[in-house]
DNA sequence: CCCTCCAGTTGCTTAATAAGAAACTCTGAG
DNA sequence: CTCAGAGTTTCTTATTAAGCAACTGGAGGG
């Protein structure tokens, strides 16, 4: 029942998307259609400002109409929904950024973001996909995989952000499992020099792993000491989370 | 050249945007079409979960796959991912709504808003385009362009949206002078009944305007005197946004 | 200067796909 | 129980999307 023009629109999307731009004959090459008919396709997404076009060869990118979804989607999904409101308070009372992650495919996806009062970077994740091997909420929805699926993420590329982030396989198996045991997963420096982050996770109504919950900050900030109160203060927002999701323990 | 079939899509999506969910016999009645034809077009949407149904009737709403596209296009802006976190302080601070708008050919399209604790507005005008003449941001645009791009949006057709648009060249004329000796520009219910604005320019590396900085609300808070205090707040943040941006006054 | 290559577009043809109609299934309300 | 309304499925067909070939324009090289 795929209307089969719509779903090649969307390809085009996923593709701009991957690659973050491309012209007409390599869009046309990775669908495996004639050279006029991606034109056509890009044309309407491009009518509906869904596709833009910098320059005149070549450089077609997803385009600003995009945005006008972003506030529906976070405003409509149950996660960010309910959890929005958690994330401000939290961020309020540990001044620090506070972020709900959910798993996309092979990566996370953050679907809700609040900044505390000591916050000083000025990155906006909401809508940003993240690795799930060099962050705290990635290393949380990783943990919660079944081992097939996990181990088709470490079969694949564990790219290096820092020097300190994890890309041998073993040593990441070895940290899922203390993730598993201790019940919430940290980031020193893996993902940006000097971002200390520990995420815990949310469960959804039928006690499956739903999303992740995630605070992050200066390293200066948060010691080692400190990422153990955090992840207390996580957990106990996270089970408020799940509870209003529908989960009963 | 618009791909019929792609171009009903995105109406959907259209749709649930304006709407906030919809079932397959409205979106049929909406688009024109029949249901079995809605019902196949909503499907391939949400086999890319770019619509999701919430319940087992009728409540089909835009799907979080909407938001990695919506993420590819906020990691892109320099203006947007720099400028929400002050949209968000200042819109605290004020208890109104803050957007920041840039120029895209003719008309000014928002890219980051943040809503304040006093604002009642539902509208979200991230990615949406708004005319110049008929809005602070689009007068402070406006302002700043050469004498020849000014006329030339001048010699268009200036349309009116309430009995207080300015719709008369020789008085849009005197009104952009005027924004050029206070620094800032309002908006007097010439948009929508009830609403007023004020903006303020927001300066690039290289010292031209990049964009607009404007906070609106409802008229009866928004006095001439308080419009005043509003617009010093904006200019303290969008000197500081400019600084991030690169320049170096 | 001409030629080649590559970008995207346009016009035409046609067949494949999307669309419409009718029938179906399921659920909830009266 | 019936009926209305939700969405889905099957079938037919005509309309629309797709493919092909030609086109336009720009850039680079000889």
């Amino acid at each position: 029942m795929v209307v089969q023009s719509v779903d090649r629109a969307i390809e085009i999307l996923e593709l701009l998307l991957r690659e973050g731009e491309a012209g007409i004959t390599e869009i046309a090459d990775e669908l495996g259609v004639h050279k006029s008919t991606a034109s056509r396709l890009v044309y309407t997404l491009q009518a509906r400002d869904l596709v833009e076009q910098h320059g005149d060869r070549g450089r077609f990118t997803i385009g600003i109409g995009m945005l006008r979804f972003a506030g529906a989607v976070t405003g409509q999904i149950d996660l960010a929904r309910l959890g929005t409101p958690l994330c401000e308070s939290l961020a309020e009372k540990l001044g620090e950024t506070v972020n709900i992650a959910v798993l996309d495919g092979a990566v996370a996806i953050n679907v809700s973001q609040a900044r505390g009062t000591s916050a000083v970077a000025a990155q906006n994740w909401t809508g940003q996909r993240t690795p799930l091997h060099a962050t705290s909420s990635g290393k949380v929805l990783l943990a919660s995989m079944d081992e097939q699926d996990q181990e088709r993420v470490l079969a694949g590329e564990l790219t290096a952000y820092t020097p300190n982030t994890i890309v041998e396989p073993d040593e990441l198996r070895t940290v899922l499992k203390r993730v598993a045991e201790d019940g919430y997963a940290t980031c020193f420096e893996e993902l940006e020099p000097g971002l200390h982050a520990v995420a815990v996770e949310v469960l959804g109504a039928t006690g499956e792993v739903a999303a992740a919950f995630s605070a992050s900050g200066p390293a200066y900030r948060l010691s080692r000491k400190r990422i153990r109160q955090i992840a207390r203060e996580l957990r106990a927002a996270a089970a408020e989370l799940s509870g209003q999701l529908g989960y009963i323990n």
